[in-house]
DNA sequence: CCGAAGTTGCACACTGTTGTGCAACTTGTT
DNA sequence: AACAAGTTGCACAACAGTGTGCAACTTCGG
């Protein structure tokens, strides 16, 4: 049963178009999370009628970038890890970068919604969890902050990855300017020093800054 | 003339219930940005149709609110300085978190729309100068980070404050506890190791945490 | 080139919100 | 008590956004 070779199989119209859409609402959603499906379906360079062909509800669209974003996120997390919970943290650091528009769309507007718990329940829990769990280890071997509770640490890492997706934003950064920005700021974050932090960057500058290595 | 006792000269209704207006519609864009103007009466317990008898309209309610508020954070950012830098950013991270509620409102409701200008252009932008010239300064001195350019690394602590204030949100903290993690986190941002930043605080701890000192 | 998939442009219903008008009621002040 | 200020509850218009239906058009693919 050649059932996959249907009589129209897929015209690359709408994939490609499905793509732009998702694309321009990575974009659109990026600069304002209340963005109308008017503008989203523009910056695609289609109508807003033509959108609804695509997905059936703006929340579908919106949960499509999302789960596919968390998808990304911890695929990657995954595969990259270190037992040095200090440069593992750095590590987390630069994959979030490396997908700064899906991250910044999905918690800029899910954060508040009725998607919340889709995003931050499941894909995004286990990456908060392992940075907690860095965190707690890098303090037992003095090598982080032990002033603060190792959960608030976490948030004030994550926190500080979104102010430098944010700084990215307002001035244009090179792949490696954004990498190094957000790994210095988790590392601030976490207690050491700016020159404690550019050593460990250098140290592993080839896993944490350069491209290429898979 | 005594214009100033005119037949009917001001209700005590009034005042009462336009400070619990502010003060509910604080409360409430503090946690939803876009509530409605029935929300926040409804906050204040009166109804949408009385709020409009003491603003005219949503937009000269958070008006009033931002300009409140940066007024308070001006007014505090000039009475309390420091020669040294590094203390001086400290300072601010306190006066910061003694306004969250006003400050987390309007950045919230005003980053994005009309008012923007209003705010971030006049009242808050000496106090983002004074940073960075702090961290400039501080960075001559050697006790900052040289890795980034002061306008970045004052973003960053200003992110990290924000970040701060999310936190107290999540977590209930005193206002002792909440002052130490901004400032914490502010100078973490600056390049400080956790224990230089400790050293810091208890050096002044009187100005930066204790309450009283006026 | 022909047919179907996809898009456009319009119309429409529905919802949530803002802002106003007005009569009836409650509350503060003298 | 009496008057006015303030509030309520309702109705209303206006606006923006979502989602759908449908006919006409354009584009892709065999």
């Amino acid at each position: 049963m050649t059932a996959s070779t249907s009589p129209r199989p897929v015209r690359s119209d709408r994939v490609r178009n499905r793509a732009a859409l998702l694309d321009a609402a990575r974009g659109v959603l990026r600069r304002d999370p209340d963005a109308s499906v008017d503008a989203i379906a523009a910056a695609a360079g289609l109508t807003r009628r033509a959108l609804y062909g695509h997905f059936p509800s703006r929340e579908a669209l919106v949960g499509e970038l999302v789960t596919e974003g968390a998808r990304r996120v911890a695929a990657a997390a995954a595969a990259s890890r270190d037992d040095d919970p200090v440069v593992d943290i750095a590590l987390v650091g630069r994959l979030v970068w490396d997908d700064v528009e899906a991250i910044r769309a999905m918690t800029l507007s899910v954060v508040r919604g009725p998607l919340r718990e889709t995003l931050m329940g499941d894909p995004l829990a286990p990456l908060h969890a392992r940075l907690v769990d860095d965190v707690a280890r890098a303090a037992a071997a003095g090598a982080a902050r032990e002033d603060l509770p190792a959960e608030t640490v976490a948030r004030m890492i994550e926190g500080a990855a979104f102010t430098a997706l944010d700084e990215s934003v307002r001035t244009p950064l090179t792949r490696e300017e954004g990498r190094r920005l957000v790994i210095l700021a988790g590392l601030g974050a976490l207690g050491l020093s700016w020159r404690q932090a550019g050593a460990v960057l250098e140290a592993h500058a080839d896993r944490l800054v350069r491209d290429g290595a898979r």
